[in-house]
RNA sequence: GCCCGGAUGGCGAAAUUGGUAGACGCAAGGGACUUAAAAUCCCUCGGUGGCAACACCGUGCCGGUUCGAUUCCGGCUCCGGGCACCA
């Protein structure tokens, strides 16, 4: 294209795109022989449109990726469609289309915006999760993992809304009330598979010391997220049988007052049978929300069942009472309640009236303890505890402990937060589950020959119900082990199944044979990942499990998926996270269409750091548009004169010095990922650039715009692309070396000093660049400015700081 | 409720290891160019007082450590993310 005197960026665009499809620059080459850098930008959901959160999540990954390129690596940047969930079924309800066809729909749009952006990804890797060339694999290894004793089934609770006769997710459920119809919703138990996670718990914890390169916030959301513990497992007895509970805190045990046991444990259950207040209050709880939060805010409340449970040590009776605070899913749903020293015990025997005994003293005997105004919770000596009087919390932990041992009533035990994985879905848009459930044989995985099991795509979709468990052309079969008539399991995997594994599949997604292959261990784990921090738990647990099962079955010889992770601040506005639930998202189409793909790319990296969050401002983005503007239009007047060493004449000694501060800046701040001072950077050399002038300035103007494009190419592809060719650089940008700095550019004569007295400044020195500490500090003290400030006080100090300030300490 | 973050000019932000708070940009005001406008270029730009030199105050709030704190420690406030079926 013609070097014009404007920048027209819709051609610059085509045209630098074009090139880059024809060279097919970003196709990525399995090649062993070269050391290998994968970046991974989360996938998106195939919503409609991209949003600005996907434009920033993947413009650091493509400037990532450009980057590691041109420091040499062999680059893989994938790319693909997190294409199964939810929001395909409600407009499929809204807009009376399949959520097959509204799905590719979206995703071939959606793809074309990628494309306009510019972004190098190799899109013969693409992969689509809603694909049966996927998700058949998926399927595979779920029916290995079955054959494993890894998944299992059990009942769970979902929100029913008995009104629609459909399962709701949590998004679903407002204020207690089903979102379509208002009425309130149930707890229902329905039976689901599992996925055994906490069989690697253990490892999961562990190996977050393996991960030195992600944030340590998301490390420690993951810890808490696991809740290793360690306590006592003991039994109290009621009505013959053991009950048992979990505690963290066995020195309290003589202090128990109530054992509380959630509304769905079978001992509630069976007591309800003769007491209608106990009924009642379980019907109650059937009406509450599944979530956590739902379940941690409302008020704490309980029914005595009228069983006793007798105390393991002591042999005295305690009641049991029936709580909405236990949960069934932690520990056994049952625990122990000691009001003097845990908080919520406490509240809750104020408000039953139950007793509050003290066992625990503090150490320090000055420190007053008063039940009647709160539980003591620290740790202490042991007091009213029979033979265990007097040891330490700690002490008391191992001898409780011991003796529930040789008693046969517990002993130590490590006891985690984190639950099995409910991998069950009853809708529509998602993977099937690979289970035949037969008469005779009961639930049967679909032999590998008969998979994929492909959902299939031309539906009535009505939204009451998942539409394949009204076709008996889908779940009609037989069983693959006796042949008898048998049905396929109609709910789907929850979308995060196709999100832990894809990562691996980008590596060898044309292999119809199998999983993964030896491609997979070439690129993982992933070098650099990239994606919201609201993934912090869930996703990246999940990713990390998988990683572990394809490790366990053979496909992967490393332990992590990700080793470097950055967690993107998200995209705000309104004080609030974008998304199209919130309605409040910004098209990055019409700015991309105003400005260009590169003021887009441009600003969304210097509008903040990338992993702080970013409040939405349309102003702004003017300003990187006009620092393009500038660039084209300074190097357009200014061809820079190639060849030629750069002359270092005393004219431009400063301005190059400024080139090369702001080039220093630049590469330390690429090298970690701080791209809003990358381009500070820049601006600053073209600041810098704009004023050259005398002796010397076409040669350092040569070397300069020639630094300035390279550093901006990762960020600013495109102009850099058109530009480095139509100034005579070189052929393409992204094979030219990385911008090295020069130290001797950097060499002052003299440094300026600022001067402070007692701590505030006062004064500017200059001195030698070679100057000691003492030749410093007397000019320091023969400052004029100083002079007066520390007039009639004694220096009883002066701090020099090489480089940076002087300070004197005088009273 | 629990876990994890964040708060700096009118706005987005910078300050890499405790060392000049506000780099770089936006907006605003003033000026140049122009018949005019746009574009472009130049100047000013945390607050208060002052003609000025300069002084005092200032990084959400209260307190502490230090010669020196946006940075470290203790206690709050407000905002955001996650809480297992949104993805």
């Amino acid at each position: 294209m013609a070097f014009d005197e404007q920048y027209r960026p819709d051609l610059i665009e085509q045209s630098a795109q074009q090139f880059w499809e024809e060279k097919q620059s970003f196709k990525a080459h399995d090649d062993p022989s070269r050391e290998k850098y994968y970046c991974l930008s989360m996938f998106p959901y195939p919503s409609g449109r991209l949003h600005m959160g996907h434009v920033r999540n993947y413009t650091i990954g493509d400037v990532i990726s450009r980057y590691q390129r041109m420091l040499g690596k062999n680059v893989l940047q994938p790319m693909g469609w997190d294409a199964f969930g939810l929001p395909a079924e409600n407009a499929a309800i809204k807009n009376n289309v399949p959520p097959a066809k509204w799905t590719y729909e979206n995703i071939d749009y959606m793809r074309g915006q990628l494309k306009r952006l510019g972004f190098g990804y190799d899109w013969e890797r693409e992969v689509a999760t809603c694909h049966p060339d996927y998700y058949k694999w998926e399927q595979w290894l779920f029916t290995k993992l079955f054959e494993k004793g890894l998944v299992y089934k059990k009942t769970a609770p979902v929100n029913w809304c008995p009104h629609d006769m459909t399962v709701l997710a949590n998004e679903q459920v407002i204020d207690g009330c089903c979102w379509r119809c208002d009425t309130p919703v149930e707890r229902k138990e329905i039976p689901q598979y599992f996925m055994k996670i906490t069989a690697y718990a253990e490892e999961l914890l562990a190996d977050l010391e393996q991960l030195p390169g992600w944030p340590e916030q998301v490390r420690t959301m993951q810890k808490n997220w696991i809740g290793r513990s360690e306590g006592v497992e003991l039994s109290f007895d009621v009505e013959g049988e053991p009950l048992k509970v979990f505690t963290t805190r066995p020195d309290t045990l003589m202090g128990v007052s109530y054992v509380a046991v959630a509304p769905e444990h079978p001992l509630a259950l069976r007591a309800a049978g003769d007491n209608p207040s106990l009924v009642a209050f379980i019907d109650k709880c059937k009406k509450m929300e599944t979530s956590e939060a739902a379940m941690e805010t409302m008020e704490k409340e309980g029914v005595d069942t009228g069983l006793r449970a007798t105390h393991p040590l002591t042999g005295e009776d305690v009641p049991v009472f029936a709580a909405n605070f236990v949960l069934m899913s932690y520990g056994e749903g049952a625990v122990m309640a000691v009001p003097a020293h845990d908080q919520r015990d406490w509240e809750f025997a104020k408000k039953y009236r139950l007793p509050i005994k003290q066992v625990i003293a503090p150490v320090d005997q000055d420190i007053e303890v008063d039940l009647n105004e709160g539980a003591y919770t620290e740790r202490g000596i042991l007091i009213d505890s029979g033979d265990f009087n007097g040891l330490s919390s700690r002490q008391a932990l191992d001898a409780i402990a011991e003796h529930l041992e040789t008693i046969g009533r517990g002993g130590k035990t490590v006891n985690y937060r984190l639950r099995d994985w409910g991998v069950s879905r009853q809708r529509y848009w998602g993977c099937p589950i690979p289970i035949i459930n037969c008469g005779n044989c009961g639930e049967v995985p679909v032999p590998e020959e008969q998979l994929p099991v492909v959902l299939p795509e031309e539906v009535e979709f009505d939204g009451v119900g998942s539409p394949i468990k009204k076709m008996p052309e889908f779940y009609k079969t037989t069983c693959p082990k006796c042949g008898a008539e048998a049905e396929r399991e109609t709910d789907t995997f929850d979308t995060f199944m196709e999100s832990s594994w894809y990562y691996a599949r980008y590596t060898c997604r044309d292999n119809d044979s199998a999983m993964l292959d030896e491609r997979a261990d070439y690129w993982l784990p992933v070098d650099q990942y990239i994606g919201g921090i609201e993934h912090a738990i869930l996703h990246l647990l999940y990713a990390r499990f998988y990683h572990k099962l394809l490790r366990d079955q053979g496909f992967v010889k490393s332990d992590e998926p990700f080793k470097n992770l950055l967690t993107q601040g998200m995209v705000l506005k309104d004080g609030a996270k974008m998304s199209k639930s919130k309605g409040n998202t910004v098209d990055p189409q019409e700015l991309i269409q105003q400005y260009g793909a590169d003021t887009v790319r441009l600003f969304t990296m210097f509008a903040a750091p990338p992993e702080q969050s970013l409040e939405w401002n349309d102003s702004g983005v003017e300003g990187a548009h006009r620092f393009l503007k500038r660039l084209w239009a300074y190097t357009h007047e200014h061809k820079p004169a190639l060849g030629g060493a750069v002359e270092v004449h005393e004219d431009i000694k400063d301005a190059r010095r400024e080139i090369h501060e702001a080039l220093q800046q630049a590469l330390s701040d690429f090298s970690r990922y701080q791209f809003n001072t990358v381009v500070a950077a820049c601006m600053k050399m073209m600041n810098t650039l704009s004023k050259l002038n005398g002796n010397g300035a076409s040669a350092l103007r040569n070397e300069a715009v020639s630094i300035l494009l390279r550093l901006l190419s990762p960020i600013a592809p495109h102009t850099t692309h058109i530009l480095w060719r139509e100034l005579g650089y070189g052929e393409d940008i992204l094979t030219a070396p990385w911008p090295e700095l020069d130290e001797a550019a950097l060499v002052k004569d003299a440094i300026d000093l600022v001067v402070q007295v007692n701590g505030k400044v006062r004064s500017q020195i200059s001195v030698p660049a070679n100057a000691d500490n003492a030749a410093i500090e007397e000019i320091a003290l023969a400052d004029g400015k100083v002079q007066n400030f520390v007039e009639g006080k004694t220096i009883r100090k002066i701090i020099v700081v090489p480089g940076r300030l002087v300070n004197v300490v005088a009273n």
